[in-house]
DNA sequence: GCCCCAATTGTGACCGTGCACATCCGATCG
DNA sequence: CGATCGGATGTGCACGGTCACAATTGGGGC
């Protein structure tokens, strides 16, 4: 019976207005808990709201406000694990924090593509972006287009501008590189991310500090596309020459592919080879053999992401932009080496 | 040189109007590409857009035009590469048609929680919504609402309502059974996702359906909960009485946890025990061994699955509602018994 | 008993765009 | 050559909120 017949309009505010016998500006004042209304008439208001189950219209709110209380996210490859993640963190604190979100995927990294998602969240009127296209052209354009929201970039080195949430990736690839060392290898490769990545980078280059620092001798890392799959090729052709005891993975993924490789090629993990990844996702406890790895927290990144976001708009007193230490799990696919 | 001065106010469709001397309504008809606009009042006003940088307000549009222009995604567990790939399509597809994404995350089943995701997508005044949580509480709930938009369920069985896109989980989970009975398996086990997941009980229908069809007997599927850990636990209760030869799980994660207790107890794949998985996702076609599954085109279900949503918005012909076919993609997790 | 102040409520304009309708103009037709 | 017609453009208002300011009310201090 609490069918109603569908109305023509939606109730706006002076209908509710009209019903409980004050002015429109009454009713909004209910709505955005102004001080001071007599609790008499708010709670009139509110039945009548109720009554017709009036729903502010957010179209409305924003145009009047000149504000739209939604922020865009701009994201390469949210299907894989880490950034989803990142993704729906940022979605919860957005929702509790009264925002709404909307993401635009780039599909690839060409400033066509960057431009064309940028272009799409701003017409939304966002009122701040995140980034986690953590790519170094992305930032390129974000500053070319002289963006005029604040922005904040996941995973970046936090080094590069002062956009960034300061995860220390950099101190994370030392921890496994250090790891590697400390079982007594030294013949150690690392298969990075894409160059152009620049958390990629960050931990190419947390590898070749934490080498030198420790006075290991190096060989150039191979660059990668994040896939299983390429871990698997790029095993296939490392182990051709085989002169290393020990390979430190830019994530998780690869470094399952790759040790897909150094099974098919009858190798031992870790008695031949240790292998290292990066990012702890779920299922890397469960590979053959669970794989040693530096966790990330994408949750707690998007939620310190989004605060940190949240602050710039508001342009309130900063956050905690303390840099985030990953920690490194180990689990049975390192070991010390042969001999 | 081509930083502005930060405006107090945005340009409006009358600044441009008043710079290019014609009225607001030409403007607008400009931006609607309305047909009966001389060329040259088009051309002049479109330079005059580009150099104030116009960007016509989406709140204002919306408010007149009564219409959003944006549908909202419901989602569980969206971090998973499933959903996440079938969101990322959604999001392709919506931009493309000039629509916006909005996604809400339920955190938990219970009813306040989806209730909570509803609203906040309704607040926003979305045209449609594509549910990609099919449990089926989410549904009830959708009902009792009595929700004034279209919606449409990606990944249901079809069955249940006409909101649903119609992929065949059935004949997918069919495919991998029959696959194993045909390896000569007939103690086959089937660990299956949450009871109240849509999709879920799809699989464990077309498991029983193509069980009995073959004349084998069966056992109860044990109901998990999708993650490796409940799949590796799962295992090693299952592995204590070990009268299974195959066993067909609801997704490739629950394999792998699964594949890894089979592991721990000494056993081989497929040698002792076959293996089946679900959804194909990039990395089992590197787990230990690769993993034979059914593959699912989460991409191509998102596309369609907002073709089907624009339909239902625009009220026009109805698109191809064909059910999809999942595949089976066979690997190495999968041979004749041992006798 | 009067004045002042704060609490409460009302009034009208405005945000930027689209719609309905009116207007203007040149071309076509009988 | 005037009536008609359709393309091109302008005018005013509505959409549903919020904001600035005015108006009304009630209570306390002198």
């Amino acid at each position: 019976m609490s069918a109603e017949l569908p109305k023509s309009r939606a109730p706006s505010i002076r209908d509710v207005a009209r019903l409980a016998g004050v002015s429109h500006q009454t009713v909004s004042r209910v709505l955005n808990n102004h001080p001071s209304i007599r609790e008499s008439t708010k709670a009139r208001v509110q039945q009548v709201m109720e009554e017709l189950q009036y729903r502010p219209n957010r179209a409305a709110r924003a145009l009047s406000r000149g504000t739209s209380r939604t922020i865009g996210v701009l994201s390469a490859s949210s299907s894989q694990y880490g950034p989803a993640s990142s993704i729906a963190a940022i979605q919860d604190a957005a929702r509790d924090a009264g925002y709404y979100v909307n993401t635009a995927n780039i599909t690839s990294a060409d400033p066509d593509s960057i431009e064309a998602a940028l272009d799409h969240l701003m017409l939304q009127s966002v009122e701040g972006i995140v980034v986690i296209a953590p790519q170094a052209r992305v930032f390129e354009v974000l500053e070319s287009l002289s963006i005029s929201v604040p922005y904040v970039a996941l995973q970046s080195t936090g080094g590069m501008t002062d956009h960034g949430l300061s995860v220390d990736q950099i101190a994370g690839a030392r921890l496994a590189t250090r790891h590697l060392i400390d079982l007594g290898h030294r013949d150690i490769y690392h298969l990075a991310g894409p160059q152009d990545w620049i958390e990629a980078e960050a931990r190419m280059r947390g590898f070749l500090d934490e080498m030198s620092a420790m006075d290991v001798p190096t060989t150039a890392p191979i660059l990668g596309d994040w896939t299983a799959d390429f871990g698997y090729y790029a095993g296939r052709e490392l182990l051709r020459v085989r002169d290393f005891t020990a390979i430190f993975c830019s994530n998780d993924q690869m470094a399952l592919g790759l040790m897909h490789a150094i099974r098919d090629a009858g190798l031992d993990i870790p008695g031949d080879i240790s292998v290292v990844g990066y990012d702890d996702i779920p299922e890397s406890a469960h590979f053959w053999p669970p794989l040693t790895t530096v966790r990330q927290d994408f949750a707690e990144l998007g939620r310190r992401c989004m605060a940190l976001l949240l602050d710039d708009i508001a342009a309130g007193p900063a956050h905690d932009r303390s840099p985030i230490i990953p920690a490194l799990i180990v689990r049975a696919s390192t070991g010390p080496p042969a001999f």
